[in-house]
DNA sequence: CAAGATTAAATTGTGTGCGATTTATTTGTA
DNA sequence: TACAAATAAATCGCACACAATTTAATCTTG
């Protein structure tokens, strides 16, 4: 039994259910996130991973793969891929560094800074679809990135 | 511009960036609290969507596909080739239904059942590392299922 | 300056996830 | 009772996601 700082009493037994259901909370939010968004970008014809690293580089461009990868958590073994098939889409372009010929720069071709204008009303749809009001929202995100960093921190 | 109940601002454009940002936090925890989970059942030789098999299995033995689909928010496309390889590793076994030949049930073998005391340590590992408060969670838990059902309701 | 260490991407193999389709069975109904 | 509709799994193709490894370039250090 376990009682915390307001005095409310916890099984050990419902806490340990409660981290399974938080943690199956986190899985299946992000489930039915990736559905909507799937649907969301089927006319500009990329993902949601790939509607990431583009977020990414409309915010800053010419980035290295491991750059990028840094910004969102990812490994070049998935990074690597995604890219490729976003260059086949001719949204960005892959080319070693001079600098440094070790570091593959990636950077937008024209076509893929004009999907931006495309990609404006995504936003606007999830958060209509979500129906929360703004101060759960700020939180819940201030939430997710707190026990992110705690999870990653190991 | 907009103004919410509490009287407070937000730009339509600060509001846009809530929304991207909300959606990578869930997709950025996500992927934290797998690799959290990749470590604690390597021992166990199970992945976190055939732990969560299992978790249902423990709770209800005895399930067809598509009522494990339910509960966990999957497809039989994703869930067949899973229990598959669980299967595989003599956890349980499928067996079509006599009543309904199109089902398939789900049950438990001897080696399944007794893997749950294995797994019991599990969720207090992932309650330590994620190191914040109790009333903190159940709100987070709470928040992501409004979320999740929000968003599945398209 | 040469050789080992380090770093950046890419590659390989495995396991999700899901849309679209297929196969087999059961249900509904004319 | 036939036969179309509906249902349950399975299959197929594609795109992540990552551990482990490989390849190539750069850095470090004796």
């Amino acid at each position: 039994m376990l009682i915390n700082e307001h005095g409310v009493v916890f099984f050990v037994n419902e806490l340990l259910k409660l981290d399974n259901q938080l943690c199956f909370a986190l899985y299946s939010a992000n489930l039915a996130l990736n559905q909507r968004y799937r649907e969301l970008l089927a006319p500009l014809n990329i993902t949601y991973p790939q509607y990431l690293v583009m977020l990414v580089l409309w915010e800053k461009d010419q980035l290295t793969v491991s750059e990028i990868g840094k910004k969102l958590f990812l490994e070049s073994s998935t990074l690597t891929p995604l890219l490729k098939r976003l260059e086949i889409q001719h949204l960005l372009q892959r080319r070693r560094s001079s600098q440094d010929e070790r570091q593959v720069l990636i950077h937008l071709t024209e076509q893929g800074k004009a999907l931006q204008e495309q990609a404006e009303q995504i936003p606007e749809a999830v958060l209509s679809a979500t129906e929360c009001d703004i101060e759960q929202l700020i939180e819940l995100k201030q939430s997710l990135n707190d026990l992110r960093n705690q999870l990653n921190q190991k």
